[in-house]
DNA sequence: ACGAAATACCTTGACAGCCGAGGTATTATG
DNA sequence: CATAATACCTCGGCTGTCAAGGTATTTCGT
């Protein structure tokens, strides 16, 4: 039986891992690109992201290294691993499930409830 | 911005309110529903279960009462209020949104990666 | 020239939900 | 008559999120 509280609470780190999946980048343009993905409708707190960052290298999904820009602000640059891009793919198919077994739980069952209440009040 | 974490993390309350949308329940039953809609490949663990009843009558979402079994062992229904019928409601909209947003964000964007990366290795 | 805003990184501590582990009491079953 | 199943509950630890705070650099309007 898979842990889906997990995956749910902690989609942050599938995120992260999906925008790496398109080539480095480092924690504030990352960042932008996936409130930019989601039209503004969501973004990480920088708090929640570098965590994540920390969390994600720490079981080797990433690796990180500094930019060498002699030019402005230094930037922390992340890369996805192997083991990264592997965990990526289960993730996305985990995710396929979660929708299903959503879908099955919230559903509302049919008629049952709203015709039953007409019924009651037509008493 | 609406708050699609806690929604993500807490969906457990909406899974017990779409099973009282039914009509009223009782723990132990609720969660055998559960774990049977999803044909076994979930379930709720009791503490979250009794953890959730007790944030739900908090919130006015659903109200208890034992039931009145001369046998057997002692009962406390659950019974959604009409506040718990609209959130649930408005949970299973706040769902479709996320499902359109995790899309968006965990898709894998295409063939540029892999094609970019046959290339850097060409050179 | 100067202050504000944007870029870019980071830490700390509180908070909330999940759940393992444990408890109680009753009834059914082999 | 013990074991399983039904049925309820609590406590404490764990983990992810995030508000709040910090640092340093660059860009831009005035």
């Amino acid at each position: 039986m898979l842990n889906f509280s997990e995956i749910l609470r902690g989609l942050t780190d599938t995120i992260i891992l999906a925008q790496l999946t398109e080539g480095d980048s480092y924690g504030y343009k990352i960042n932008k690109a996936i409130s930019e993905c989601s039209q503004n409708s969501f973004e990480l707190k920088e708090a929640t992201l570098y965590t994540s960052f920390r969390r994600l290298e720490e079981n080797g999904l990433i690796l990180s290294y500094w930019g060498d820009e002699n030019l402005g602000a230094r930037r922390r640059y992340y890369s996805i691993t192997d083991r990264g891009k592997d965990v990526f793919q289960e993730n996305q198919g985990d995710w396929k499930r979660i929708e299903n077994l959503v879908e099955k739980l919230i559903r509302t069952t049919g008629p049952y409830n709203g015709v039953s209440l007409k019924k009651e009040m037509a008493n």
